[in-house]
DNA sequence: ACGATTTTGTGAATGCCTTCACAAGGGCGT
DNA sequence: ACGCCCTTGTGAAGGCATTCACAAAATCGT
């Protein structure tokens, strides 16, 4: 059974895979295009999160020399059904070929496009600690069109030190930071008890996009983003299924 | 060594916070107690998402001494609107008392009971590489009712070693570390494309219950539970909304 | 050229989830 | 004891999202 996923709150999308199941929202944020304006271009929320998936999917299929996929054979690699698939492409626009399927390298770029990623955006991680670590070497951020361009915290200590190629920032230099390598998104992996601050200062100096990975619901003006990711939530998640498995179910 | 995940992309679901958002759904999983079933104790997938995010809520509540809250402060601290929560409360029962609020205690309490975190839950480390270290030391784990009770990996270069007091297994003996600490839960921190066989593994060792950090989509019978969280995946979707926000909005 | 075949794009139906709005319930003061 | 006031619990309405099912479109073989 699957459950969906929600908690490590942060967001993003997921696929369903086996069999239906309802999916909770999750994030703290915000829609954009508003569902009730028609305008041309609206991309439903659930869509937007799956596009995400489609084009790691996209990327797969590439690199195996695949030319050209029907929305069979990429739901099925994506996790979800074709019906969806192809609602959600048809937002935007029509880049399929009936009675063929669609062409893989243009695909990709027409979701990269919708996503916003041909144009290059600088992230910015606040908080060394482990897990800032761990995402600092993350490799899968710059195969996926995402480089650090700075990193901050407020440790005297590790300020001044280069990780990556990077000069350690510190927090109270925040302001000029975002101007300096014209930061669009920060991922704040700070204590919970500091992110609030640290999220107070960003969005002063004009961040208006957060990651969250910090256990904290945080309050920020309307015109911001922020999406979380609660690894504890998570595991509650998948506790609650799991005790129910084990009650109901029966055997096993 | 099995380490670092590729995608940190999965991801979990979140809390509106601002103003109303649509959601996106995510994991791939499902659902238990069917909906169409009325059974008395059905609970909403994304209310259980939600009921994770009470839990942190009432934690801070309590520290701060608070013996009783009324739905609207507790929605408040939670970053949701209080007839949601309310509704939400009411899948467990009436545990609230009208004109009062709720008891900070009680409904800790019974939340706990629901999300099935009274009775302890073995969870197993898969991958101990920058992500796998990072979680391994997580503090926010034993604080809100897990522990790790076993770490695998595949390097043989650090199978044996110690991390936290516990002796990091090998990926081969997944079959015996399973039964022998009664692992109901698995997290995959290892690279996308080791993903798929150590999931097969542990479905065979027969956990249940999988949080993948792995960008890749997991194939599991229908009896097992997977949640994903793809950190690529949620700077994506970030990035759509930001893209849209410098074209359309006009002046920041 | 034409028709069979394949696969897309989408209108309509269905189902959750969220939000509204209010009646029912319980405490507290007098 | 009574009544006022506050807050819960929930029926009903409204929104998105998912799924269905099929007509439209495009290739390919003959």
């Amino acid at each position: 059974m699957i459950s969906q996923p929600d908690g490590l709150d942060a967001v993003g999308a997921a696929a369903d895979q086996p069999r239906p199941a309802a999916a909770p929202d999750q994030s703290q944020a915000v829609a954009h295009g508003q569902p009730g304006l028609p305008g041309h271009d609206y991309v439903p929320e659930a869509t937007v999160a799956r596009l995400a998936v489609y084009l790691r999917a996209l990327l797969v299929l590439r690199e195996a020399g695949t030319a050209t996929v029907s929305s069979e054979s990429l739901a099925a690699v994506a996790g979800v059904n074709s019906a969806k698939l192809r609602k959600d492409l048809s937002y935007l626009g029509s880049y399929g070929v009936r009675g063929v399927g669609y062409d893989v390298a243009l695909l990709t770029e027409q979701i990269h496009k919708t996503l916003g990623l041909h144009e290059d955006r600088a992230v910015a991680l606040i908080g060394l600690g482990h897990l800032g670590r761990a995402l600092a070497g993350y490799a899968g951020f710059a195969s996926r069109g995402f480089q650090i361009a700075a990193i901050v915290d407020a440790d005297p200590a590790i300020v001044g030190s280069t990780l990556g190629g990077l000069r350690v920032e510190h927090i109270d230099d925040l302001d000029r930071v975002v101007k300096e390598y014209n930061i669009a998104i920060a991922v704040i992996a700070v204590p919970a008890s500091a992110a609030q601050d640290v999220c107070d200062r960003l969005v002063t100096a004009g961040v208006t996009s957060i990651l969250n990975f910090a256990p904290t619901v945080l309050s920020v003006p309307a015109h911001v983003d922020v999406r979380k990711v609660d690894l504890a939530a998570e595991l509650q998640i998948l506790s609650f299924h799991d005790s129910r498995k084990a009650a109901s179910g029966g055997a096993r």
